[in-house]
DNA sequence: AACCGAATTGCAACCGGTTGCAAAATGATA
DNA sequence: TATCATTTTGCAACCGGTTGCAATTCGGTT
């Protein structure tokens, strides 16, 4: 239904060529070509096909944004700006909501099925297989919130978790506490078995410390709760590293609950400083991810990528820092 | 880079048309064919080109998702619905960030450029002029959340917002208190006027009771704290209906950091019903929006657009009910 | 006015598929 | 075995663009 190169070339009395000619960039055209061929595209409402146009050039500019995390609210500040990102570059975000698929095959064929130029996985939970698979079929793929897994093979930007477990428990020997523990996210995903290794690794420089360790069966409110009320019954520690914001968060209503108070008789700190860790009813005293720049550089590296496909692999680690709100005591 | 059609034809020595036919259901191709075509397509890894059959067919199964609402976290819960609720159906959602933008041109022209099949204009607050701006591009269009005007020009699935704002105004009246008011979002947003106008509708039928109401900058949590907080200081009503979820939320930090408590001092009732609203720590009464039905309801109406693209406009409009928790004090 | 190099334009093939139509193959029936 | 209706297959044109190459036009020189 909606005009098409001909039709304008018909009614501007030029050849197709020259109509395309207008419409890309850097292609030799004369002003007076460019006038008429304009004219008559206004006159029809003519916009060119991209996908049609991506036939032969070979670029879509559409990027797969993939994600399995669409529980966690900061997932929400993650897919705007990672829309944001790539709609100022003139890309196109084609989203894939893995939900329970953990297999990557089933997005790989689909996004081969559309050409996208560049795939984004937004995951803190997926191996970093899942990441190579798009890799091994020729999509150029970065993966953000992803683990670093030693040599990296894929490009991986985002913190370096086990470093943030190590922030944490520095952070809790630092104020004194004698029991910590970590109430960590779903024993599967990669970011809680770093971030656990370090805080681990830390606290063993502190033998003096007693230190203890839990899994939740999600990043989740509800999950997080659980757990800190499973703990409350057998005797908590002193102050507690939740593996991410909104368990903290959920964490932070058991022990209050349970007639508790936070920072006063248990301690805790998240990780991610979402938005929410920031409101007034929470204040909730976490490690900062940053995420803004881990989107920036994902975005440009995935730029980047197109113009280089073969690009060797590289890992964007970006500092975590520490926001001190109100859920752990004061340094000494 | 990837094997095409003609690659497996080649190989499996047979014309590119028979290949073509195997890969897409209903054509006439036999048993012996099949197999020749699926065994050469298997060894080359050749899966067909989604894009280039979209030129012939007509038929892209992308579909524009636009919002505006990327910093209300109910909207991740929208996000995570739609795009399951589209991918189960085999379509592709096309993620739109309005951002800023509040005119629908530069939509409309991508989303026609990369010939999506339909558009879901997922936003509370947009007009229906914007999503018109689809239907006039040629482009089927539902707007969900959006606002039923009169005889609906283009396909609303959505509550009826009006109705909302009685049921607050109801709700408020039937717990017995004498001084109440409307914390509104941003007064652009045409759920806010509807919200708005059947609170004070509802409300004109109690003249016993005292009305007043006042905008939020935004559908958030800032925003709901802030003007709380100048509501607060004003001397503050016996009870509040909040335009959104988000909103209570920060209206309620700010009554409990004004050493207030709820619901005893101020009641407050929100409206969507958002996970959040139901952690232990927030507990609050509201006005349950139905999303799980609105989105499945959107993406069946856009599935049928595509089948029946002139389909008569409708509009379709759940109830809402009421959440009690412990933010209203009960029912005399 | 004739000539020359550079800029502009059009031709035609191609990108990776689909599809109407006619030819070929198949199978059923006499 | 011949005949005919039904499937199955291939040919070739087309979807809406892009692009290498040769032909044309243009402006400037002599």
């Amino acid at each position: 239904m909606p005009a098409t190169l001909k039709d304008v070339a018909e009614r501007a009395g030029v050849s197709r060529s020259a109509v395309s000619r207008t419409f890309t960039d850097g292609a030799s055209v004369s002003a007076k070509m460019r006038r008429k061929v304009e004219k008559a595209a206004a006159e029809l409402g003519y916009s060119p096909n991209a996908l049609a146009s991506s036939l032969t050039t070979g670029r879509t500019k559409l990027i797969g944004l993939v994600s399995n995390n669409f529980h966690n609210p900061i997932f929400l500040e993650v897919f705007d700006l990672f829309t944001r990102g790539l709609q100022e570059r003139g890309l196109r975000p084609l989203l894939v909501n893995l939900s329970n698929e953990t297999e990557p095959d089933s997005s790989v064929r689909m996004l081969r099925q559309y050409s996208v130029d560049g795939v984004v996985v937004a995951s803190s939970t997926l191996p970093p297989a899942f990441a190579m698979a798009f890799r091994d079929a020729g999509i150029p793929v970065v993966h953000s919130f992803g683990r670093l897994s030693g040599a990296p093979q894929v490009h991986v930007v985002g913190i370096d978790n086990v470093e943030a477990g190590r922030l944490a428990a520095r952070e809790l020997a630092a104020r004194g506490y004698g029991r910590v523990a970590m109430l960590a996210g779903p024993e599967s995903a990669t970011s809680t078995q770093d971030r656990l290794a370090g805080f681990l690794e830390e606290m063993a420089l502190h033998p003096e410390i007693a230190v203890s360790h839990s899994f939740a069966s999600a990043y989740s409110f509800r999950a997080g709760r659980t757990e800190m009320q499973a703990l409350l019954a057998q005797g908590p520690a002193e102050a507690y590293f939740c593996g991410d914001d909104v368990l903290s968060i959920g964490a932070l209503s058991a022990v209050r609950d349970a007639g508790l108070r936070v920072p006063e008789d248990i301690g805790l700190i998240g990780l991610n400083d979402m938005e929410m860790a920031g409101w007034e009813n929470i204040d909730l005293t976490t490690i900062r991810q940053p995420i803004q720049q881990i989107i920036r550089s994902s975005v440009e590296l995935v730029v980047a990528m197109l113009a280089e496909p073969d690009r060797y692999p590289e890992a964007r680690l970006f500092p975590c820092t520490v926001v001190e709100r109100g859920t752990l005591r004061p340094r000494p």
